[in-house]
DNA sequence: GCAGCTGCCTAATACCTTTAGGCAAGCCGC
DNA sequence: GCGGCTTGCCTAAAGGTATTAGGCAGCTGC
């Protein structure tokens, strides 16, 4: 019998398939075992349990957005590169749903620290330098980018705009400018 | 043996209670059981499922805020609607947070239909008669505010606002600001 | 006060999680 | 090449949840 060759990055990177495949609630270490044709109890020795296994997958999504957001930023600014963050972001999540899901998992705080969120915030104050935003106001806009983005992308992949016309292809480009717009005339306090 | 009184009804209202105590994907059938103290077995009387049950919260949710949001815009517009809107959505949040993540699991679009989901959409067309938006920026308007509610309020919920100044209860206004500073001034298309 | 309905129970099946302990596959030195 | 050791994957087992089937008894209506 030829052993399967499992390691908690193989395990890792099908359960993110396995994700975005049957939704991220869905993964479970019996299916996973199941994908790789081998017992169950065979996965605890890559993985400490059920809850690793989602932690990992969450910290593999953010390091890929993170990733991709890296990418479609360099060499943007201002609205351009406000506009090109928030398509990875949504293209992300239509793409791998269940990973997206994956990433909104609460994390322990060391865990969160060490992860690649701590990219995500530094990008979305990097692009705020295109605005013309002070602090706190520039926390107050980053936590603005954060809510906006996930709200809308996980209103969309729940269905939510389904509907009602018109096609949320349109809606998107006109939140960007909106918040564009917000932001280059950020109100006082 | 006396029995235990089970309704749809009740068990649907401690799961809601259950939810806001534990998480809402906590939820069990047999930990509610365990709340009657009563066998697993009998709640199937009662309801279909698991699935049902968590439909039922959701629905219960879904009313709930749309009273509290309904009782919170009466005699007023503008900007001091939407910011009561605002701030019932995001108190409900943080009071029941079981049951406000019920509220986003997805519904088949039959029981959306029947749902007091129509009310809050209604309700956020309502704010925004105060603000002058035709169609189809009135809409892109109703996904904006949704898009905003629903992702800060997940955000902070899932403590992502926790581990940076300022506070997160200085944000929210000036969200409320940026929201109202943007409708006030869409953006042409 | 009894007949019938139906609410709650027992029993049983199936699946997921997790731990303990065993056997052998494959790498390591010789 | 070969013997030993590590360790990867296995069997076994216990406990929790979901769900269905079928039984008995408590309540309600007459």
């Amino acid at each position: 019998m030829p052993r399967a060759g499992l390691t908690a990055e193989r395990l890792t990177l099908a359960g993110a398939e396995l994700a975005d495949e049957v939704g991220f609630d869905q993964v479970t270490v019996s299916a996973l075992a199941r994908r790789f044709d081998v017992k169950v109890a065979s996965l605890y020795s890559h993985l400490k349990n059920s809850q690793d296994l989602r932690t990992r997958i969450a910290l593999l999504a953010l390091e890929e957005l993170a990733d991709r957001a890296a990418d479609a930023l360099a060499g943007r600014a201002g609205k351009d590169a406000l506009a090109a963050f928030a398509g990875v972001y949504r293209d992300y999540a239509r793409e791998h749903p269940g990973r997206y899901a994956a990433m909104r998992m609460p994390l322990d705080p060391g865990t969160a620290a060490a992860s690649a969120g701590v990219r995500h915030a530094r990008m979305s104050r990097a692009i705020l330098r295109g605005y013309d935003l002070a602090e706190p106001d520039q926390t107050h806009a980053v936590r603005l980018l954060g809510s906006v983005f996930h709200g809308y992308v996980s209103l969309e992949l729940a269905g939510s705009f389904d509907h009602s016309a018109p096609d949320p292809r349109e809606t998107w480009p006109r939140i960007i400018d909106a918040l564009d717009a917000t932001l280059r005339n950020w109100p006082a306090s």
